[in-house]
DNA sequence: GATGAATGAGTATTCATTCAT
DNA sequence: TATGAATGAATACTCATTCAT
């Protein structure tokens, strides 16, 4: 940001610029982010949304910033009361809760993100994956199976970039809350998982 | 495609442009596609271009075409001497190993293709789903369980969603062809067939 | 319009616009009339005009609009203070001289409005000509003759037509002001309303 | 012309492109009257257009040329029996009869080369316009009226442009064979001559 | 701080014309 | 002679960004 929004006013005309932003980038994706159609969303001037963000990625990486913390706060949702003694079909079925939901969020704003949108030099998009890959982790650890340190980064990596396939398929189908939907993909992580621990 | 280029010469011609095309379209993705810097690189004037293709979503499409068909070979390349008769980790491992083939093809042209082109009315990249989808249904009807259409279908959504995804974020990371990703990879599909058929 | 201007500034950008395009209009025809050319002549960069106007017609549609009021204004002009009790002589005068007057206002504009400026959909030239066609009628009414609303109707084509080739082409030859043409103007008007009262 | 026809098969060649470019240029107008198309009308390739004809004015020169030969012969056919000594009405009523056929020709042809093409050089349409003025003087002069040279000249412009705009009117509104459009046309002639006559 | 007018480089596409085969 | 492939200047329109008010 150019600028740190000082008054009330400013905070205000911020929020509403990113607000905008988030609607066009949603409906009309990164080829149309166009800074004159956010200003007239927001109900402000092209200046003024100058005046807070040096360029149009800026204001994009506005919005991924906010959208990844909604995403996190949806995965920590459904995560945060698991007892640590659960079974682990428990505790898996919590964190494939939190996952779908993290999805649910805002999925057309989403895809953009992810697909279209270059990531500034200054993203704090590999923040958010590594966090993401910590939980996943965590997850094999728990669940026992080959123990030593780079055995678990490529599960971890196997299992999420699996579910995340599995999930943003769904989502594109419009199927993310589907029971089904659901079922299979616990079967999937429990399944891996399980063999994992077999192979031990 | 506007006209057939019936000589030698235009013949060469249409090919520099598709060839170029490609290159740009896989270094700089569509908002960067542009028709002047294809023609620049295929050493061609855009005339050239837009006597053979009646627009840009043109040129992309024939595009798509190639690399789908280039696609389908691979995957076929591995599959076609599986025996009907072979353990069913046999004929995975051909499969993973003909979706890896697959993947490996050209990447970055490949995430451009399926994230960012939009789909012309025309496009026959629908066909090709299909096709790429009846295979893994097939695979999960060889491999047993709970047989009716229905669970089928949605396993071998599931199924290739998160092959999918696992494959497109290895070919990311650059880590198509390392063996422990291909051994991870082989591990989630026994493991979530293994465990379909268990369900019977 | 696209957009009103709201500064004094705009407003004088939209006039020099408005201006240079007429000027180039009647200078080089509706084929050579070129966006880029227009923003030169008037002092602007091209992004200016589109901020006003969304198309290049709708800058053809804005200059016509002006032609055509002033169009009007000059036929009104003559034509106010007729009397009614006036001889037909004295009426077909002032309305010969009204028409040579609105035809003085810019012949090659209004050849090229007239002949080239393809209509957009919402020009109000239909209207202009129904006013005009109006006009003729009331003059025949009043001069008597065969009475009933079809015959008027045909007549009043057929004095409109006459009336605008021979004024046109006194235009095109530079003639428009020559008192011969006025006195040979007159009685043909004459004549032919004489000749129709006479049928009688 | 660049070159001469000399075989037979040339002069078929040549017929052709005419005959495909009037069809063009009659549908599309002068703006969409492209080369390309109307090679591929004629069923021959540009370059063998350009070996007839230096640029595409050229083409329209000798549609032009054609077409003015036809409209001259139209003209002609219906004044070519008039007796000298017949009544100037009978006199009339031939003349604005050929008016009349020679615009029957190809309306939407005629429209387009007189308002559109932008005369060549080294058009034969001044001589074209010469002899047709012509035509009116010897019309005026044989109904008599103020004799001289120049008052005669006056009043066939006057006349000949009158009924140019009353036809050409007629054809744009599809009117050209409508009988009270003749008769009024008649009329409007008849008027004129018979009023210059009485000022003698 | 806010406004919105102004800028102009950039993009897709067309079409007259040339020239190697 | 005929072909049609190749050329590239020209043209309408967009949109990120600046800056005077």
């Amino acid at each position: 940001m150019r600028k740190a929004p000082r008054q009330q006013r400013s905070r205000v005309t911020v929020d509403a610029i990113v607000e905008a932003a988030t609607r066009v980038l949603a409906r009309r994706g990164w080829a149309r982010f166009t800074t004159n159609e956010i200003a007239a969303v927001a109900g402000v001037s092209v200046g003024s949304l100058y005046q807070y963000f040096p360029d149009k990625l800026a204001i994009a990486e506005a919005i991924r910033q906010r959208h990844l913390d909604e995403v996190l706060a949806a995965l920590n949702g459904s995560d945060a009361d698991v007892d640590a003694s659960a079974p682990l079909s428990r505790r898996v079925e919590r964190f494939v809760d939190g996952v779908i939901a993290a999805h649910s969020v805002d999925q057309a704003l989403h895809r953009v993100l992810v697909d279209e949108v270059p990531l500034a030099a200054r993203s704090t998009y590999p923040e958010f994956e590594a966090e993401y890959q910590r939980r996943y982790r965590a997850l094999v650890v728990e669940s026992g199976g080959p123990g030593d340190g780079a055995d678990a980064d490529i599960a971890a990596r196997m299992l999420s970039s699996a579910v995340e396939g599995a999930v943003h398929a769904a989502a594109r189908r419009g199927d993310l809350d589907a029971p089904a939907m659901r079922t299979e993909l616990l079967r999937l992580v429990l399944a891996y998982l399980g063999d994992r621990q077999r192979t031990d």
